[in-house]
DNA sequence: AATGAATGAGGATTCATTCAT
DNA sequence: GATGAATGAATCCTCATTCAT
């Protein structure tokens, strides 16, 4: 009569303090699949609940609603500067990985270009510095005179990130197959091979 | 126990039945501009009060959340209709038109493919017909064999309307002349050429 | 866009001055199947809209919420008067025709009784004169010395109209078949006597 | 865009988690008085007032309207059994205290048998385990051959219950004195007995 | 350091009632 | 007289955020 958690209980409890960085871990995993499912706007509590842990944590950890969503994305970005960091990393499989993410959640993805005017996230405060990181590791491993290479021009458009853009507009659908096949057509539209769409494997 | 008009304080204004048909534009002119800097979410009761006219109005045009933004759209839609209806309408100068709505509200023409997934929106309900409408428009001034011309085989991608996603993908930014910049630059790389940027003109 | 009768409408529309009395008596006809459905508290509207006038003509004819009911129990009682007054009326017969109209809607009957206490109607507003037109119908009819009979006490209870509010409070259920059977046994527990159950007939 | 409580404002007590298990029994007390008195449609935001908590406890412990009447009737229900547990338990004895609750607020009781076709409350839904429970322990200490003990006929009404809901339907009046007297002579008319009309005593 | 209850503002929605036409 | 649009108060419900334990 009392009790609701709805559903999307995980863990039996978790207390004790030094569950502190595995509180902060699972809060992360559980945002990342909430927002897969219900989108940025999901409530709070339904991440804290989902991880196992009280409202509070979830507070200790991420003072406002944008630093999970960063922590989110920041793991996402991560994941793309090592995939370009590896051996042989070449442009179309970097592109595979991002096209990956993108397909898990274009939302994400997009955080990178969102300049917020239309949404609650601001990612002018928000992401620009994991923008810049995933900008960096993708241009690093971008072909000499590539298409999307940026110009010599100093404020030219940065082609290669509006192309990453174009694409998480493309990729809308109720499966992920679906999701993914939209992404490798945008790509092929735009002239850009793409490597195997896949997670990085470290 | 029910409900009673304030106790007795004055009545404001009531322009009476009249105002009906001017009260609808108002309430969609308004949901436009709430739309445009607030976004999709914002809530309706500003609609209302920017519109000047009550909540009871709103709901009784617009009976749920997804009216009033289809009405919102289908004007979009419309003077799409209208461009490419024209006499020596191009397909550039379509693209022009189209350009100039995303560059107001990219969220806007995006609801044409959204799938609701994620949000409060559920194309498939709210716009269907209406995506089907603008597809008809644009695919009627396509010029034969364009590269964005549907092929033969029933059910490969569409990439007309595919196009128009990852433009409105590309269409963010705080300003629109940032807005526009990155549009055409959008265009620009997919190769395609699009007519002057601006509303269509009777 | 704009209309949403949901349901409801009966008549093409119904304008002219003329129609006034029409009016009424498709208001209190349409009341009264409004309640039975959907209970006292349907709103307002809903009865205007099945009986096909606006809003304001059931404000013209009942200036506030009760006075709309009363009109439908008063025809209720009309109904038992009748019947008492016929000419070979028995106890019986007439109880048959109140237990008619309570499996019709046990509300209305209730509301001769009601107090208000609990509910938005106040009886002793509502219904003083129609409670005593209805016991005093129902009284004339009564055989000397029938068990519910009033004694000679001044302020003794008033049986027969307790066992009125008694079989009103049984009769609940979905279907009217149901409600017939409750009232029925409930009538049977009290060892009365009771004729068809039936609507009177002039 | 979003909420925040007040801007800043001082926030009032958050007597904190060990108030939970009293709130709820506030809650559930308030709810009790302001049926009694305002009726089952009585708003919630009523009873959270009169609770002394925020709209929000209530929800937290009541999820929906049904959950905080069930409580209330679980109350009434769950001292019927133990009065009929009790070591010299009779059933004029179980009567008695059954009738007191109906003098309280024949509502609740009434609810046992309310198929809800008319109000929001879909007993169905919300007593009929209460339902069942009460009706056992009735029929526990009905003694045998009682003229209101269930006929051998498998599906033959149960005069027991229509008796409770009979006398419900009689329990009406502005003061408690009246409803009592008024209960008493509901069940005097049934020809049975009761004894002392009273809460039960532990 | 974690828990999860409490708070209350904010947004959605409904309807009684008025009133211009 | 009739129509039905407009008004806005009231209620429902949700959730961000705080804080006692």
């Amino acid at each position: 009569m009392t009790q609701h958690p709805t559903s999307d209980a995980r863990r039996p409890a978790n207390r004790g303090p030094k569950a502190a960085a595995g509180n902060r871990a699972a809060l992360v995993a559980a945002a990342r699949e909430i927002y897969a499912v219900h989108g940025l706007d999901a409530p709070l509590s339904r991440i804290a609940r989902r991880a196992g842990v009280g409202q509070g944590v979830l507070y200790r950890h991420f003072p406002d609603r944008d630093s999970i969503a960063s922590a989110v994305l920041e793991e996402n970005v991560r994941q793309v500067e090592e995939a370009a960091a590896g051996e042989g990393a070449s442009f179309a499989g970097v592109l595979g990985v991002v096209t990956w993410h993108l397909v898990q959640s274009a939302a994400f993805i997009g955080l990178l270009h969102a300049d917020g005017a239309n949404g609650r996230f601001h990612a002018h405060a928000l992401a620009p510095d994991l923008s810049e990181r995933f900008a960096r590791a993708l241009r690093g491993c971008l072909p000499d005179g590539h298409r999307l290479a940026a110009p010599d021009a100093p404020d030219a458009p940065d082609d290669l990130m509006l192309a990453v853009a174009m694409v998480s507009g493309a990729v809308i659908g109720p499966t992920p197959e679906e999701r993914e096949r939209r992404a490798l057509a945008a790509w092929r539209l735009l002239g850009i091979t793409v490597g195997p769409v896949a997670p990085f494997q470290g």
